[in-house]
DNA sequence: CTCCATTCTGTAACCGATTACACACTCAGT
DNA sequence: ACTGAGTGTGTAATCGGTTACAGAATGGAG
């Protein structure tokens, strides 16, 4: 590995010096900061991170708290933090957290252990009180002095909500998500305003997880529990599917007997038959604009916007009438 | 944030006898142990992993250079790598190089900033030689000196050739699947050495990508090339989803007119309808074997065998008859 | 009682960067 | 020629750990 001592003798100045041109801080001599890149280059140096961390206490590194990389929305979200991250020159950390708040905070002492300079959190929506760095919470918005980016899930649930009115619904199973998630709670009273609005008859069919594992048991307890229904809004794309599947093999057809919204709009919403008509969430987005959010609040950039939220968009496919 | 000098303070003794005390390095009397654990346990103390690696040149960071996160079957191998690493007190840093050789460079270069401790690659398939750290390659095996776990695809080439045989199919089309990925190779020439052996009529057709944006376009293709066969058998489970909508726009039925067998086994092939006969690829599993043997390498614990190959498993559904 | 091995502890060097501070030099203004 | 502001550079301290080394204490063997 080459040092900066290194660099700093085949220059034939000082590391002080060598730091100072490399870092554009303070004088340097326009001969000195010659030899300097010569140097440099003809060493091929670059510097090690981990010593610059150690001396500045933060590190271009940046925590990403998932709650389930398994839910194929996250890595939609991962790639928009990616993207964002690598131009800017900071690295990305992975935290698998689990809806785990044991697991969270041990993340979130691993992260301050690394001199972590930013945390993205689109877990618990709770903010980690133990990190003294700044945050943002992804998608799941919370109440007070935070900084968010999320999906505008009332809008999301109204359009899912008018869309399916639109198309004639007249007894709807509105799936409610888990009632402790932020963006769930704010779709499900999106969706009910409008169907209150309107007039138009429903029930709400409570499910407590978005977990993906769940998702063919709880179409099953839909078809169970209820039996006079031509519409169903589920919570998300997958839940969607599994309705779907449940319904097929009882031998109702789609959209004619039973009409079916989604939301997030996943990759297999558009190549499955028939297509599903959803609301998609611009997870890539969220994402991105968090991770961006977060470096300028790290480099004590202004952020003109604590809480931003973006619009969620129909997208109408062969599962509405 | 607690330092260690400030432990030593607390406790009476010197760094040095605190360091000790609390990596068991060395000689500690009894009396300056507990004070230590005392004096740790008042102040809340944990080390500062940054100042540890610049001293050690390593990191309990492990990197992991993905191909294509938004790709399904990339999130679950996350998944088992920080499962693994988690539950060995490592880090994952990701890194999505998407087929981008100088973004891959790029991130070997920084992971290098960083004193990474190790790389697990389900890039290239090529070994990143600017890195001298030990590497493990995913799911995309590579001749010579490397380690490697992957998915046995020859095997599984087999398995879904001999499935297709055994459903009575015909007419067979075989999606090559990109040449320069060797699990794609793997995978054909099992294919074809079975319908070979059981002399069955196919063709090929070539596809250049695993990129999930361009299934549709491939599926209209496939259809459009050729017009007498019987049997699909699909590079992975993304590609057989646009077959199957295809075929069923195109009023074929499944799997009656026409069956299909997919690759990957993901969430949403279990969830559709009909369900996609395919063959699983134990994609966790060898995320958490790599990160495994990874850590097993840097700790310089024995490794068994250098290249494990995990088998995969055919899951019968209902696209075959 | 001496000697030596073993156990325990502290001082200080070190990892590779950044930066405060002191000092030297140049040059314009008087 | 003197002064002071503006430049340029090097020395050394610092970040928070680990560890080589030296010296002190203990205890058993001869």
């Amino acid at each position: 590995m080459i040092t900066i001592k290194q660099v700093a003798e085949y220059a034939g100045v000082s590391v002080a010096t060598v730091s100072r041109a490399l870092n554009d801080s303070g004088y340097v001599g326009k001969e000195s900061r010659k030899k300097v890149e010569e140097a440099v280059e003809a060493l091929g140096y670059f510097p090690n991170e981990v010593a610059r961390s150690l001396f500045q206490k933060t590190s271009r590194m940046l925590g990403l708290l998932l709650p389930d990389i398994s839910n194929p929305y996250f890595p939609l979200l991962a790639k928009g933090v990616e993207d964002c991250a690598q131009k800017n020159g900071y690295m990305v950390i992975l935290g698998n957290v689990e809806e785990d708040a044991d697991k969270e905070e041990m993340y979130v002492k691993f992260f301050s252990q690394y001199n972590i300079s930013g945390i993205l959190s689109a877990a618990s929506g709770k903010k980690a009180y133990g990190a003294q760095v700044p945050q943002v919470l992804l998608d799941r918005a919370l109440e007070g002095e935070n900084y968010s980016v999320s999906t505008d899930d009332t809008l999301g649930g109204e359009l899912a909500g008018q869309a399916v009115v639109d198309a004639g619904a007249r007894e709807i199973i509105v799936m409610a998500g888990p009632r402790k998630v932020s963006g769930a709670r704010d779709r499900l009273s999106g969706i009910l305003s409008v169907l209150n609005k309107e007039q138009v008859s429903y029930k709400v069919l409570e499910t407590e997880t978005f977990n993906v594992e769940k998702a063919e048991a709880t179409a099953q307890k839909l078809f169970d529990t209820f039996d006079t229904f031509d519409t169903v809004i589920a919570n998300n794309d997958v839940f969607a599917l599994a309705v779907m599947k449940e319904a097929i093999k009882r031998g109702f057809s789609i959209p004619e007997d039973i009409q079916i919204i989604g939301y997030d709009n996943m990759l297999f919403s558009r190549l499955m038959y028939p297509g599903l008509t959803t609301v998609a969430q611009p997870a890539y987005e969220v994402g991105y604009k968090g991770a961006k959010m977060l470096i300028d609040l790290i480099e004590k950039k202004t952020v003109a916007d604590k809480r931003v939220k973006l619009e969620p968009e129909l997208i109408r496919r062969d599962s509405l009438r």
